[in-house]
DNA sequence: TCTAATTACTACTCAAGGGTAGCATTTAAC
DNA sequence: GTTAAATGCTACCCTTGAGTAGTAATTAGA
């Protein structure tokens, strides 16, 4: 459930990029608009380019365009590009509990975590950029 | 709402504590029954102590005692020991969504982050140690 | 063919959290 | 008083994530 900065920023790049589809944005343009360090993007936009979400091109105005479907990016699928993410994960013990042996703030818990996978595995891009225009 | 390995210790160590309140602990005690690194443990127990949650007692047959009521310690009372959270912020700008400008999943992000906000402000450490027994 | 604008790659620095080590201080019990 | 078992303090090491730097490779257009 933690999320790094770098996935935030994916997320926030993946967001504004989905609002216009058929744009080719460069990583400059992106860098700009989002106030992401220049250098810092290009290396996510190079992880997220080895995924299926993002494809590129090279060269002059060569840049980066989304190639997936927005209604099949679902949050989850960004945060597993760049981490190993396993959300049964407890947040106390870092590890599954099970029925044997429960971390003390398992049931408690159980609700929020609930919310949470709901949220990573259920949004879409295409929910996101409907439900709110910035 | 990024909780750190030292605040999850801190829970940790807590819980226990809160199932024998009237016992007086050691550091030694708590870092076998818990396998937290004995000289980790003695650092989180000091800044603990600091805190109005448990004093210690030195010297031999020393260590530590809750003092605080456990149903007037809630998660976040211990969160705030250790991180100087701000759980406003929102997951993906890092800072405080307003009605001008809303990140992308500030909508969608609204459920989890209330689920959240309520198990940490909420739980304390009475409900805990009752809602399950290790 | 040359140039400008772009992605791609490798290597580096910096800060912070997790974890370790050693020693000083305190105190109960003999 | 001496000793053993505690806490308390300071300083350090290691790993990882965030961010920077330089340069090679690619390509549209003049």
């Amino acid at each position: 459930m933690q999320l790094t900065t770098t996935t935030k920023y994916a997320i926030q790049i993946l967001g504004l990029m989905a609002k216009n589809k058929l744009t080719r944005y460069s990583s400059r343009q992106l860098s700009e608009e989002l106030s992401i360090p220049y250098k810092y993007l290009t290396k996510i936009m190079t992880k997220l380019t080895k995924s299926d979400i993002i494809s590129s091109t090279k060269g002059k105005y060569g840049g980066f365009n989304i190639i997936k479907e927005l209604k099949d990016i679902k949050i989850i699928d960004i945060i597993i590009v760049f981490d190993d993410i396993d959300n049964k994960k407890c947040i106390l013990l870092d590890m599954a509990c099970d029925h044997e042996q429960k971390c003390i703030v398992h049931d408690k818990w159980e609700k929020p975590r609930c919310a949470i996978d709901d949220f990573f595995t259920n949004t879409t891009l295409l929910e996101l950029i409907n439900s709110k225009e910035v």
